[in-house]
DNA sequence: AAGTGGTCTAGACCACCGG
DNA sequence: CGGTGGTCTAGACCACTTC
């Protein structure tokens, strides 16, 4: 960049290549066309691989590329807008909603886990996996953790494993009366079995979307749901609004 | 770890690192203890700085690790839970809820920015600034765009700037019925100016909240709020069930 | 087998904070 | 000033996908 340095701020190598990249992205590539690989671009670039790899790092996070080993990296198409508020007061598999149930066990709750359900600390909770797919894609993975006690009319642990054994607990679940729920997202990676169902790496960015759903009696049970971080973007609509476009890209002129 | 190599599947190092370190944050550290620097602990875990490092950003990512250049590295309190859905159906201002106006002015909004506007495509909006604190910590951002067609009653440029006139704009805001409003939230990087007030370095993972407030005329104005993603745990109150208690540390026995 | 991204190393220098 | 985390390099090898 020519003599003038007087940037007495100079900012990192991998800053200012995102910034290169993010443009070049938005005027000559399109969704789903393949970058150079990673070893010409940092060549091209005349940075280390590390550098370069710092800068598609950040891309990807803000879901602007999607890297994929042994492939290549493509340019990643609109985050999914996932609906996750509008869904008022329901039980978890009350509407079609794109969740799947994969699988129900018994197991005893985490520490974490008997601290979101409560004073009530059953012993045992029934653990439903489910899996959410939304326009192809899996998008998030669940667990939901019900303790034995809200769904006593339940069989006992002979039942079929798989997918009917989790409906069997959702649908007893559904017979509660639900007063309300409440609900938090943060920042998470992604641990090995999520990572697996939403066919990415262990350690991948994830939201992680904890809901309580409270009774009369306390806390009926707890969902933590993930969220593949790099491809979603969670929408709650407050109210009765238009749903939000999915960001229609500006062409140029 | 012995000979047992049998693991067809040997998890990176960085992985396992970062378990290790999980536990022993568990078991040895308070929160707010420093560790010992990047040099020494990547010599006692006999692996290179930079796949310590990866550990350590992964914890950080998670809440777990607070890193400070020229200070050390921190065992990060909890998350703070902030919540961004109780407060149902306001304009923003409305409630003392910690956001304190730092200023506006008037620009011609992005081509982002317009397009969350809508149809409207005013020429000018008014772009006010505003800083949430929580606990004595600045936990968010924000950047709040209003077509100057709002709030047609709003005096000329010549306002003063800072925070009163930010405040002038919030008021007259007020004045107009408020339909609605849909929500998102998703994974980004902070920009310069965002990661400045929220004492981070450029780049660091925050959570997008996009807020579209809705009256009968379409959208009147658009907020985009950063949250620190390190700190911060969003909070939606679907209803008017109790709070979710701060995460109250387990004993061990 | 060839090509991709993912992991890892052993160094170096820089920007920032504190005493 | 010394010590911290942040950036950067030039290599190497590994895991995975595709042909």
């Amino acid at each position: 960049m020519g003599t003038t340095q007087l940037e007495s701020v100079p900012e990192p190598k991998y800053w200012h290549l995102k910034t290169v990249l993010s443009e070049a992205l938005d005027q000559d590539f399109a969704v789903g066309e393949v970058l150079p690989n990673e070893r010409e671009l940092a060549a091209r670039f005349g940075v280390a691989r590390a550098t370069l790899r710092q800068a598609l790092e950040q891309l990807e996070l803000e879901g602007r590329l999607q890297r994929r080993r042994g492939v290549g990296t493509t340019v990643a198409p609109p985050r999914l807008g996932v609906d996750v508020g509008s869904a008022r007061q329901g039980w978890p598999g009350e509407a079609a909603d794109g969740w799947q149930p994969v699988d129900a066990a018994e197991t005893l709750p985490t520490a974490a886990v008997s601290r979101l359900l409560g004073a009530s600390t059953a012993t045992y909770v029934h653990t439903v996996r489910r899996t959410r797919v939304t326009e192809g894609q899996a998008v998030a993975a669940e667990l939901l953790y019900v303790p034995a006690a809200s769904v006593p009319g339940l069989p006992g642990i002979d039942a079929p494993a798989g997918p009917a054994r989790a409906r069997a607990v959702l649908r007893e679940l559904q017979r509660l009366e639900l007063l309300g729920q409440d609900r938090s997202v943060e920042l998470g990676s992604a641990r090995a079995d999520d990572a697996k169902e939403l066919d990415r790496l262990p350690g991948a960015p994830v939201l992680v979307v904890t809901t309580r759903y409270i009774t009369a009696t306390g806390t009926a049970a707890v969902s933590i749901a993930t969220y593949r971080a790099d491809t979603c973007r969670l929408t709650f609509n407050a109210s009765g609004a238009v749903d939000i476009e999915p960001t229609p890209q500006p062409r140029a002129s």
